[in-house]
DNA sequence: ATAAGGATGACTCTCATTCTCATTAACGCT
DNA sequence: AGCGTTAATGAGAATGAGAGTCATCCTTAT
């Protein structure tokens, strides 16, 4: 699979860059966030999924979130999620289910992006801030949910 | 102080709909808020701000969540902080400090939010998400954080 | 092959939040 | 006003995600 090669690639790259190790714990971390590509990983799931101790797979997360490698996500929920970078990805949004948790990947026009960054862009700036990168999240109910429990 | 009047009662209403009390913590802890509107606070700030006893700081804020009195917003950070709720003071969204965590609120052009609520909406359907709302945040740096650490 | 420094894993610790439970205060009714 | 029902309170214990510690293991460069 040389779409895989060339991500490993990629995150042994950003890793060594700040003086990190490739090891094959991150690797299984980073093959199991490939796998559920388009869905964020809570980091139980990337425990069992990867088989890593959890004392390591905190420390592992958070060498690979300072290397740029992942990325972690702000949910309602009581524990953290994360998913590969943008950078790796693209860029995209979530679809987040405030009934099951569920999180999905979504992507808009570019032409929503581009609006939204200008203005967002020149309002931020207005009250001295600059924006480094917006969030965009869709709450709601999934299909099913919907189905589950009835249309609210 | 008419426009807190207001407040109050319309806080009353909505906890009594659900059958719960206004009590004298409740009002403070909705005072607090109301004081520090467009800056959501932490439960810490809450808790001494309002001069209510911890457990009961969280019950209560639970409480006044379920009545759609405040708002839970999650950033980053390792801690919840409240609003009060959108229909009390319209719809916003926030800006984020990455480096300090300072919150703050700011609204976008009507435009914007109609066009993004038009596009979000076909998008999510697409999905067999049915959206209840979204969540728009800008992440970034404030003055404060540019000038005492300079430009990144 | 060897030294230096990162990585590992079992375990402990922290800290926000939630739960428990005995006690108190509010509201509805007569 | 008196009473009973039920929510609210507050102190403290429990929970759980996540971060820290430390002795040991592995890599990588020399």
């Amino acid at each position: 699979m040389p779409a895989s090669t060339e991500l490993h690639e990629a995150v042994a790259l950003r890793l060594r860059e700040i003086g990190h190790r490739y090891t094959a714990q991150r690797r299984a971390l980073v093959e199991a966030l490939a796998a559920a590509a388009g869905r964020p990983r809570s980091t139980s799931e990337l425990l069992e999924g990867a088989g890593v101790p959890q004392s390591s797979a905190y420390r592992n997360l958070a060498a690979l979130e300072q290397a740029g490698v992942v990325r972690r996500v702000v949910t309602d929920e009581e524990f953290a999620r994360y998913e590969l970078a943008e950078e790796l990805t693209g860029h995209h949004h979530h679809l987040i289910c405030s009934s099951c948790g569920r999180v999905e990947d979504v992507t808009v026009p570019p032409s929503l992006e581009r609006d939204v960054d200008r203005t967002l862009d020149r309002i931020a700036r207005r009250a001295g801030f600059a924006v480094v990168e917006h969030r965009l999240d869709l709450i709601g109910t999934c299909g099913g949910c919907a189905a589950r429990y009835g249309v609210r």
